[in-house]
DNA sequence: ACCCGCGACGACAACGTTGTCAAGTCGTTG
DNA sequence: CAACGACTTGACAACGTTGTCGTCGCGGGT
């Protein structure tokens, strides 16, 4: 009995002894280092081989202090904006040789403190990409100098962030339905706990304050502990004595409502925009006109920060916009009805505008 | 220059000299061991979270030969069926402690060893569940007395898999479709890449032998390459001499293609059954009946299997079969026209039955 | 007074790998 | 022939943690 192969998964050491070489030899040839013969370097290859030698993740970065893994946070895998963005992410990170661990913070600060420092100090992953849900994370401090964090689909100062300008489409598209006369535009899914959303509304307020539009508060669906009944939030806009002829649905989850909703009470010829592209969006009747905002595009561009963020020392962090797409389907082109609101509008807020 | 806390991650060294103990002590505290007495402990916890200590998770897993996640192996995170699938895992492997390392296999069983070998051999993971690609996985073999594997929505011999009944539910969503009088009922997607679909064809073919009708080739379409033409193929079904009044599709992809060409060419009105359901499903007109396989409850299933695995000693691998629901929204219960083939139908087959 | 047992703790090796450094082997040159 | 450099290789420590085993102090039974 020698202790030899069977039962015990190989190690270098047992390759070394294979191969009649010393371990750190092996060590070489299996990180691709210059100096080895050429020869030598077949007769470890072929040691690898016939053993089924893995290397031990652990040990190596044990020694190197980095895994070779990258760790992802989310605010949900069920969510199929943020699946993507983590599919991108793998994909370009599989050719780069790295692992991807992922982690969900279900919008919960404190359980994304938690995932974020296990990952980080834990498992002291080759960086990190997140939806940021807490204003500040003075905790990753400590790790910013070795570790590169890039924040996806929110933005946070002093991280480099990857994200798409809200504002600025959201107004494109409510400048959309305002061209084609709506005056009582319906903003869906005011919710304070999002800052994506936030500016999304100012985009909104923007357009409105640029036509010379009055802001009416009760044009905007608030969610309420993350929920809100779309069907009878949307009966109550179309009831308004001067209603609602259009909807800006500001969110994925939110579009889905409303659009289930007016199909529902068959108003689906109701003049409608979503932030978000989703399955099937061109299929239902009419079309549901979206702002694209592509979840490749964004992971991507995550990774490819990441990426670059370990090698160059960083400069100074910064916001990276990925561009969206109006995608008009149908329902975003529906004009007001010419009786929605038969009172001539008067403008009364001249002065603001540019 | 004492070479202290300063600009250096604290390790367990320097919560034992902070807290006065051996890191031994350190360690039994981390490890929630009992022998600690209760003022040494509360005294290492308090320089801990001064210290804002975090366990080093790769000397660990180096140490006890395990690391704290689990692996997951499926075709691709940006299908959205997985993507839950993997939701719900990682939810419940968040409860237990455990981290979650994902990587896809995108169907190439190549890429599908590498990453499964990565998981189980590199980083050790505590388990593994995955999507079977390959039909054998022999160089698992050598990590199952210390690995579990659980095999999710494909079967695989010798391994404890987590399914669906895939011929009995498409049976009897094609039992639904011949009960309204369809006899030329297009099967869409053959596929030989994967069993699912083949056990599907089989649930097909099982309805049409008990129903005493022909098996038609012309009726089933195959994907080759991975894509197909489902506008073009749609149409030629529709247009064959004895057309087919009534379709099933075998997976999302071509559940979401199918009814994107049916409405395109405005045949909507069109019975049709998918395998999977969707999102929108219900919303389009007529809402799309479907064969609902959940998930998460897939996901669960799996999950639970596995951490049982790493307890007790493991039986002999079963198979874990999860209900499926077939929902009927309108397009699964179009009759098919009085005149669609006017020749009665002549059983000459008779004796097969039960 | 003695011994034994038990609870609390620490010294030290070991996990598998890589970094550091030194040593060996050549062929080439002065 | 000695000296040198280029190339190839190996011995050994170290990474941060846990397992093994030993030590220490204390209380109770004889």
């Amino acid at each position: 009995m020698t202790g030899h192969s069977l039962n015990r998964r190989p190690g270098i050491k047992d390759v070394a002894a294979s191969a009649g070489v010393s371990i750190k030899t092996v060590s070489r040839v299996v990180n691709a280092e210059e100096a080895v013969h050429p020869e030598t370097r077949a007769r470890v290859i072929q040691a690898i081989q016939t053993l089924g030698y893995v290397p031990n993740t652990a040990a190596r970065s044990l020694k190197s202090g980095t895994n070779g893994s990258i760790g992802i946070v989310i605010d949900s895998l069920a969510d199929p904006f943020f699946a993507a963005l983590v599919s991108a992410i793998e994909t370009r990170a599989l050719a780069e040789g790295l692992s991807v661990l992922v982690a969900s913070s279900n919008l919960d600060s404190d359980r994304e403190r938690e995932q974020l420092l296990s990952l980080v100090a834990g498992h002291q992953v080759a960086g990190v990409i997140f939806a940021p849900v807490a204003d500040e994370h003075p905790y990753l401090d400590p790790f910013r100098t070795t570790t590169p964090v890039v924040a996806v689909d929110r933005s946070r100062a002093g991280f480099d962030c990857v994200v798409v300008d809200d504002r600025g489409a959201t107004a494109l598209a409510v400048q959309q339905l305002v061209e084609l006369g709506h005056e009582r535009i319906a903003f869906f899914d005011r919710d304070e706990r999002f800052s994506t959303i936030h500016r999304r509304l100012d985009g909104y307020l923007d357009v409105l304050r640029d036509a010379g539009l009055p802001y009416d508060p009760e044009l905007v669906s608030s969610t309420v502990d993350g929920s809100l009944d779309y069907l009878s939030e949307a009966q109550r806009l179309l009831g308004l004595e001067r209603p609602a002829t259009a909807f800006f649905a500001s969110n994925a989850k939110a579009a889905i409502g409303l659009t289930t909703a007016l199909h529902r009470i068959h108003r689906q010829n109701t003049a409608m925009i979503a932030f978000g592209d989703f399955a099937f969006a061109d299929v239902l009747r009419p079309g549901v006109s979206c702002i694209d905002q592509d979840p490749f595009l964004i992971g991507n561009a995550a990774i490819e920060r990441l990426l670059a963020l370990r090698e160059g020392p960083k400069n100074d962090p910064r916001e990276w916009i990925v561009p969206t797409a109006l995608l008009l389907r149908g329902s975003g082109e529906i004009p007001a009805p010419p009786d929605a609101t038969s009172h001539a509008h008067i403008s009364t807020t001249e002065g603001q505008l540019a």
